[in-house]
DNA sequence: GTCTATAAGTGGATAGAC
DNA sequence: GTCTATCCACTTATAGAC
């Protein structure tokens, strides 16, 4: 590093850091360049200084942060050191915690997920070109390994990852609309969603339908 | 009724059938108010006249969607005319035939979702103060009676509600993204999601850890 | 690396004829 | 109710000085 002018790799920085929060807020087409331009304190012709274009600025938004939702949570499926109930709240957990440390990326998977997630797959992609080791793929084979001991109920593993992640993520990015229908302040829907983890525990615990007695 | 120039309330309907479609796709502010008006079959000028302007219009177009997303999931919660699995199997079919009936309410949903709700929330007021007996309430109150009766586990409704709609709903809206990181094709992910009520009350049934026998 | 100035284009919206 | 023509504010993007 050296001799750069100013603050070396430090305005990449922070016009990333005001990106994200502009395409979060705004999404694509509703994030203005002059906006995050103001917010990182620089120019707007930096950003097409140290971005090619929007596009461009968008993707590299995007790929700092996936790199470390698939760093923080990968592992939570894998750590076989647990016993099982431990688990799969902490699969839950994690989530939760990422969410809570990354506050704008719920609006940008969202808006990812409205588009088909075709920005967010290129970058996953990439990210997987550039780290082999991080495959997606042992989320299920976690899920697999626990089967195969008997941990778990025999269960398509692909059913079982969708109401792991259904679970943990749904009230999280649903918020505001549940908040709205169960009439719940936004102190109590912190209390619901610190008690999620529990709740969904004792969910696989003994399900939710009782036994018949008939 | 009776001697409109043209074609009554049609183009209105047309106007609206454009708009959810570029709406769901492009987002509020990426959305051309020229092509809606293309797709539309009709002059720009026209949109003008019909709503008041771009705003005016996505709340609209909104609002003609979640009066039927209404109409059709609450059923599902009160009907208390079949059996505790069989209810809890409709409440997951409901949604996933909701979204497939409505191809473009999940991407709408999710943009929603992203800016805090604020336009779905002001339309569902909206609906409400026009036709009270939709309570959202009723979601709620339809799992507590089927608790008194010990059809279900003593549990917060409200952690209930949210593992119902959980299961039932996200598996849908983040579609891309799962077929994506499980490499499912989209007739492999058709099939996945079609066994999802199925696989949802297996899980309600008998939970998902084994019981340990240490 | 960072700025000023400006180009080139696009978008929502309206006035007014039919 | 519907269309044509047009306004003007605002947006992304670049050329070029420092």
């Amino acid at each position: 590093m050296g001799h750069s002018p100013k603050s070396e790799g430090d305005t990449r920085q922070r016009i990333l850091k005001a990106a994200t929060e502009h395409f979060a807020e705004r999404g694509y087409d509703g994030a203005r360049t002059q906006a995050i331009a103001d917010d990182a304190g620089v120019n707007k012709a930096m950003l097409y200084y140290h971005f090619r274009d929007k596009r461009h600025l968008y993707r590299e938004t995007l790929k700092s942060h996936f790199l470390e939702i698939i760093l923080q949570v990968i592992p939570s499926f894998t750590d076989a050191t647990r016993e099982p109930r431990e688990r799969v709240m902490e699969i839950v957990r994690a989530y939760s915690r990422f969410l809570r440390d990354h506050p704008h990326m719920r609006a940008l998977m969202l808006r990812e997920m409205a588009t088909g997630a075709r920005e967010v797959i290129a970058v996953v992609t990439d990210i997987r070109r550039e780290v082999p080791a991080l495959d997606p793929r042992a989320l299920l084979s976690g899920l697999l390994e626990m089967m195969a001991r008997g941990q778990i109920r025999e269960e398509d593993p692909r059913q079982v990852f969708l109401h792991l992640i259904s679970l943990a993520l749904f009230p999280h990015i649903a918020r505001p609309l549940v908040a709205y229908l169960a009439e719940l302040s936004p102190d109590e829907m912190d209390r619901l969603l610190d008690e999620r983890p529990a709740a969904v525990a004792r969910l696989l615990e003994h399900g939710l339908l009782t036994t018949e007695v008939s």
